[in-house]
DNA sequence: TCATACCGGGG
DNA sequence: GTGTACGGTATGA
């Protein structure tokens, strides 16, 4: 193995993707100045473990020649310093276990112990070798093609695939179609044909892994057409990976990328999207084609009869905003995947603790030729405590400041060298130093105006990439069981200081006239004096941040015209442009009836311009809309989806809103229907677009908008909550709207 | 109140 | 068997 920089990967150019078996045979396909090539590498399939015990007496040979070799790493008694190597992966692990069956008494994985590490075939490959992904390369240089089924069905065993469509990033696209049953083989041969033809690196789609593949694989066996999708010289092409209800194919020379994934990702960090559809996705970064056709899923096969047309403009509307998509959501995996040792899909499928900061760790123990230390055992008692969270006072404040610390936590990791007590490396602390570094050199490289667009593009998704990396080092240590070098202690220690510096900066803040409005972990919310003016907070940040200690920099973060603050982690913020921010499930529930919410939403705009008035008008608009059934029923629905069928439902024994709908309406269903429901007299009642309706039940949706003007009560004296928003008639005796203001912060 | 089961998304 | 998703919500003890 490479000594060396211990997570530096070898800078062998191009590999767009690898193919490795258990025989030490390895496939690497490199993409060099567009031309792509095939080399076939050897690896000597490993293993680490703590003892020999499991192995027979006499196997095992320090003759590098053998079939079974060991090799002692330095390190203490326990740690996992023996690197076991065979000439056949297979046979290694089934003389292993049985070894382990013979002393335990029990047949077992090896995941399940932890004196054995071992990661997969291609891993093994890319760690002995100190190669990774995609050196030299760009992300537009990779040839990405697009694939998407309409079928008659969800089910492929109720319903066929009449048409594809398939794009890649080139501009190439493709329409395969089966009108007839009869024509679903030559269908899927011609999508076979296609992919050889077009040779992608990557095949993407929404829910690639859930829907298409699933139903191409089940329609394929049912045609008899073989799928021979992948670059493998070799048979098996498409190999089925179940864990837990989840299932994953994998492809050989070929990485296959699934954006609902990336979506799922994305929305934990950004919160922002109405659903996890393709088309949500697409008009959530603005890539809807002008003139997209939306269509219902169950509507598709029908539209297709009577307008193929339609469907065909459909479908490649679909690959194409997967494409847009994928590139927006898959950067970050492209850069990490050029540095840690594994392949793409798994980057991307990955979180960035386990899957890459791990393999980055074991990678530098390996490279520097020292035992893994032994799996930390994750102990009992106290559950961990993480950041801290204050609510100091809530109502409206004005001349809004918010300062954060940069980069918390690494911070800490790294100026009071906070790491796994196993490491004896001092891997895991030297790597955050590290990537640290690195980032910086590609954020100054981002901004270099003297460079192409496009190669600070490239660094500005390093930068961001490892920003990732570098945030979830401190989430690695309190990630238990499941990561190898965890380490509850020095992960309670980093919270443990970032909560003295969070009161730290709060007790500066006070000192020096600041209200303090609400602290979240590194950052706080405070008003300031209307004397203070920009530069002025600006010192005052930065005077408070002198005070910290060495390492760790408080910034200003944002500065806003006024704020409401309702709970923690749940505000509105009014920024000097005018522009509304809405931050907290309590505010902005997603599943809501959408007239509510928007009737939040205003609202609050009216009660940060102190447009009293307006809020008041508002409210009784909105409760006058109801009653005159002057609101369009759809902003009064909620819409959802149906999963169980009618007799699975029945036998759940549960009561759910939509399928009392559906049964009150004698309505059948599959799963998998979208449905509209509404809130009627009589309970749950289904809405058909332009169906006849009975009338909805005004008390229900009175006390929903009432509810949402609850949230508000923070704002205002009891008196004047209910001078607004009272009974709904005209103000009473009470003081006039003119001389009510909202409690100040 | 806490634990667990299920869902998303795809036609 | 090319390995560990994940947070929200509904339901039941």
């Amino acid at each position: 193995m490479r000594a060396g920089d211990p997570w530096l990967a070898d800078p062998y150019p191009g590999i767009v993707s690898v193919w490795a078996e258990p025989s030490g045979r390895a496939w690497v396909w490199r993409r060099l100045e567009g031309r792509l090539r095939c080399e076939l590498a050897h690896f000597r399939p490993w293993l680490l473990a703590s003892h020999l015990q499991d192995f027979p007496q006499g196997e095992l040979s320090a003759d590098p020649e053998a079939p079974l070799t060991y090799q002692e790493l330095g390190g203490p008694e326990g740690s996992l310093r023996y690197l076991i190597q065979a000439r056949d992966g297979l046979d290694l692990s089934a003389l292993l276990e049985r070894g382990i069956a013979r002393r335990l008494g029990r047949r077992l994985r090896l995941g399940q112990l932890s004196d054995y590490y071992q990661v997969g075939w291609v891993e093994q490959y890319l760690m002995q070798s100190g190669r990774t992904y995609y050196q030299g390369l760009t992300f537009p240089e990779l040839r990405r093609l697009q694939l998407d089924l309409e079928t008659t069905a969800l089910d492929p065993g109720q319903g066929r695939i009449f048409l594809a469509a398939l794009s890649d990033a080139s501009g190439w696209q493709a329409v395969l179609e089966a009108p007839g049953e009869e024509d679903e083989a030559a269908l899927i041969a011609g999508l076979v044909r296609a992919v050889q033809q077009r040779d992608p690196d990557i095949i993407e789609n929404h829910n690639l892994m859930g829907f298409d593949l699933p139903f191409l694989v089940a329609r394929a066996a049912r045609c008899r057409v073989p799928l021979a999708l992948g670059r493998s010289p070799r048979a098996k092409l498409l190999q089925r990976i179940q864990s837990g209800r989840k299932v994953r194919y994998s492809l050989a020379g070929r990485e296959l990328l699934d954006t609902l994934d990336a979506t799922y990702r994305m929305d934990f960090v950004v919160r922002a999207l109405p659903s996890h559809s393709l088309k949500d996705v697409a008009r959530f970064f603005g890539v809807a084609p002008a003139g997209r056709v939306y269509l219902e899923g169950a509507q598709v096969h029908a539209t297709y009869r009577s307008d193929p047309e339609l469907v065909r403009r459909y479908a490649l509307q679909d690959v194409l905003e997967v494409e847009q998509v994928s590139k927006r959501l898959h950067t970050g995996a492209f850069a990490l995947a050029k540095m840690a040792p594994r392949r793409l899909e798994r980057v991307a499928y990955a979180g960035t603790a386990t899957g890459i900061l791990e393999p980055l760790l074991v990678r530098a123990y390996l490279q520097a030729g020292k035992a893994l230390p032994a799996k930390a055992s994750s102990p009992g008692g106290l559950p961990h405590a993480g950041g801290a969270v204050t609510l100091f006072a809530s109502g409206v404040a004005e001349r809004v400041v918010k300062a954060d610390v940069a980069s918390l936590y690494p911070s800490l990791i790294r100026s009071r060298r906070l790491g796994p007590s196993s490491d004896r490396l001092g891997a895991f602390v030297g790597l955050v130093d590290q990537l640290t570094a690195l980032r910086l050199r590609h954020k100054a490289q981002a901004q270099r105006q003297d460079l192409p667009a496009e190669q600070r593009g490239e660094h500005e998704a390093m930068q961001a990439a490892i920003k990732l990396l570098i945030n979830s080092a401190y989430g690695y240590l309190g990630a238990g069981e499941l990561a190898w070098f965890a380490d509850r202690a020095a992960a309670d220690m980093i919270t443990k200081l970032g909560r003295e510096t969070l009161e730290q900066i709060c007790a500066g803040l006070q000192a020096a006239g600041a209200t303090l409005i609400e602290a979240d972990t590194d950052g706080v919310y405070f008003c300031v004096p209307a004397e203070l003016g920009e530069a002025g907070e600006r010192a005052l940040v930065s005077q408070v941040g002198r005070s910290l200690p060495e390492g760790l920099q408080l910034e200003l973060d944002g500065r806003y015209a006024a704020m409401y603050s309702y709970e923690v982690k749940n505000y509105a913020l009014l920024g000097y442009d005018g522009r509304l921010t809405v931050r907290g499930g309590a505010l902005r529930s997603a599943r809501a009836e959408r007239f509510a919410v928007a009737w939040l939403h205003r609202a609050l705009g009216q009660l940060l311009r102190g447009d009293l008035a307006g809020l008041q008008e508002g409210y009784l608009r909105a409760r006058r809309a109801l009653r005159e059934k002057a609101l369009p029923l759809e902003d009064l629905v909620l819409r959802t989806r149906v999963t169980k069928s009618p007799s699975e439902y029945t036998a759940s024994g549960r009561k759910e809103a939509a399928y009392q709908a559906l049964l009150g309406a004698a309505r059948s269903w599959q799963p998998g229907d979208r449905v509209a429901i509404y809130r009627s007299q009589a309970g749950w009642q289904l809405w058909e677009e332009g169906g006849e309706l009975p009338g909805y039940d005004l008390g229900h949706y009175l006390g929903l908008l009432r509810s949402y003007a609850e949230r508000l009560r923070k704002a205002f004296h009891p008196d004047d909550f209910e001078q607004i928003f009272g009974s709904g008639q005209a103000p009473l005796l009470g003081r006039p709207l003119s001389e009510i203001s909202p409690l100040r912060i």
